[in-house]
RNA sequence: GGCCCGUUCGUCUAUCGGUUAGGACACCAGGUUUUCAACCUGGGAAGAGGGGUUCGACUCCCCUACGGGCUGCCA
């Protein structure tokens, strides 16, 4: 049982996305169940909108989860009552300090070179003083020995007690704090493992504590490194594409994006290019690593593009949809999505992300006449569009077949004592427009003998 | 400051004490060619630095440097 637990206060983060897509292979991969919770307890920050991006971002990339989210705010009050048992329990306590005074305590370390870590004076304080005051209930940590975590990818990890505090667990409203939730939470969804980014990994040792606290057992927990921008610094929102959603406004397909997430501090062996179900069957704890990767864009548009080769049609024109949708472009009609599935035998194994391969679809995508571009107009001179003047009379006679087309193009280019790509070059131009296209026998089979003799009629102008 | 984690080609990585340190992406040169993509051939490219341990260290230990995390009544 794996989970993944954002919390709503932005848009899904790549990192968070890996995160997600190692839980799910994990969950998956061993038929166990991937819930999602939504760790909505910092009122100020959290947002519905929040919430309703991280789940779009989840649903796009693919990776669908169990049950419903759960809301951690929601079940504020068992926190609540977790932390009552651990004060009858005498593992918790009530501290009656200030906000001001711990701060002044820790200016003061600080000034004096101390321990900034805060020593509650109400820890061993007998509940008759206590006062009739505003106060919150801290974990009473063990203050000698040593805590041990056991990480699947950090390997055993110690930390000094006298280097952990006794953290709040419920604040003085009564609210939990992250520490305390995530904990019960975790417990109570009956989460076996914990896989999260390793900005957890000291957290993870006052978590043990409370696990201690309650008797409860503690999850196998995989501490993953970060990601970091292609300059090796964390990623932040001046590395351009942070959020998931950028991705796919530019166009790589979901498979492509889970692909590349999952080899980034991930490996098995020399496998690069390959499925959900290998991805699953070989996801293995064991096998991520310790140290934070960077993205690199060039490799996942490698990625994307074999992505999209590999794809079936109808699968393919399906996220050309969602694309679109994503970009705010206008959808393809009826006609253009069935011209365009005419085209995709030539088209899908020439692009590396959606957009590259509308681009290159624009022949089969335009209706008459078609506007050329600079290059294009500069390839229809005087001298090009003669010698396709000369040619329209072959094609009318010319087999309209892959072959025949090809030993029409060719003859004619034999006849006129010039290379093939004299003859393309305009060709490619008249039929769509572009210089950067599927190759000219692809696009006449596609349109069809009327419509590549109308469009080569146009540019004759 | 304290504690914790990390460091193999430009990038992602293989290696789990004995290898000419392998692969992929990217790059360079050549080939194929009808533009793009793809493809073929070849090439350059790495163990942060310093100490140990060992017959032998990329691999184990220590120190340093650099990067990161935590050190909140944020998550």
């Amino acid at each position: 049982m794996a989970r993944f637990a954002p919390s709503p206060t932005g848009y899904l983060h790549i990192g968070g996305a890996r995160t997600a897509l190692f839980n799910w292979l994990f969950a998956r991969g061993r038929k166990g169940r991937f819930l999602l919770r939504i760790e909505d307890t910092d009122r100020a920050r959290s947002t519905p909108e929040a919430t309703q991006a991280i789940l779009d971002g989840l649903r796009w990339l693919g990776l669908d989860w169990d049950g419903e989210p759960v809301s951690q705010y929601a079940r504020r009050e068992r926190h609540a009552e977790v932390a009552r048992q651990m004060l009858a329990r005498g593992t918790a306590y009530k501290c009656f300090s200030t906000p001001e005074e711990i701060e002044a305590f820790r200016e003061r370390a600080r000034a004096e070179g101390r321990s900034t870590l805060f020593l509650s004076p109400w820890r061993d304080a007998d509940p008759a003083t206590h006062p009739d005051a505003p106060h919150v209930i801290r974990l009473k940590a063990p203050r000698s020995g040593e805590t041990v975590i056991e990480d699947e990818v950090q390997g055993r990890v110690t930390f000094r007690n006298d280097q952990l505090d006794d953290m709040v667990c419920l604040r003085s409203d009564g609210t939990p704090t992250y520490m305390l939730a995530v904990v019960v939470d975790d417990h109570d969804m009956g989460v076996t493992h914990v896989i999260r980014g390793d900005d957890h990994l000291t957290n993870a040792a006052r978590q043990a504590q409370v696990y201690h606290a309650m008797g409860w057992d503690i999850p196998v927990w995989a501490h993953i490194p970060l990601i970091f921008g292609e300059d090796g610094r964390k990623l932040s929102k001046r590395h351009g594409a942070v959020g998931l959603h950028e991705y796919a406004a530019m166009g790589y397909p979901p498979s492509a994006i889970r692909n590349y997430l999952c080899r980034l501090g991930w490996s098995h062996g020399d496998d690069e290019f390959f499925t959900d179900a290998q991805a699953m069957a070989w996801f293995d704890l064991k096998d991520i690593h310790r140290s934070p990767a960077r993205l690199d864009f060039r490799k996942l548009e490698s990625l994307s593009g074999r992505h999209i080769a590999a794809m079936e049609d109808a699968r393919l024109l399906a996220e050309i949809g969602t694309y679109l949708a994503a970009t705010g472009a206008a959808p393809l009609s009826q006609a253009q999505q069935s011209a365009l599935s005419r085209a995709l035998y030539c088209l899908k194994d020439r692009a590396k992300t959606f957009p590259d391969l509308l681009e290159k679809a624009r022949f089969v995508l335009e209706s008459r006449p078609v506007e050329p571009d600079e290059a294009a107009r500069r390839a229809l001179d005087p001298v090009s569009r003669g010698i396709l003047g000369e040619l329209t009379p072959q094609l009318q006679n010319a087999s309209w077949t892959k072959e025949g087309l090809d030993a029409a193009l060719q003859a004619f280019a034999t006849a006129r004592g010039t290379g093939f790509g004299r003859i393309a070059g305009p060709l490619r131009a008249a039929l769509a427009g572009r210089m950067v296209t599927p190759g000219v026998t692809d696009m006449m089979l596609v349109l069809g003998r009327e419509e590549t003799i109308a469009r080569i009629g146009d540019a004759l102008g």
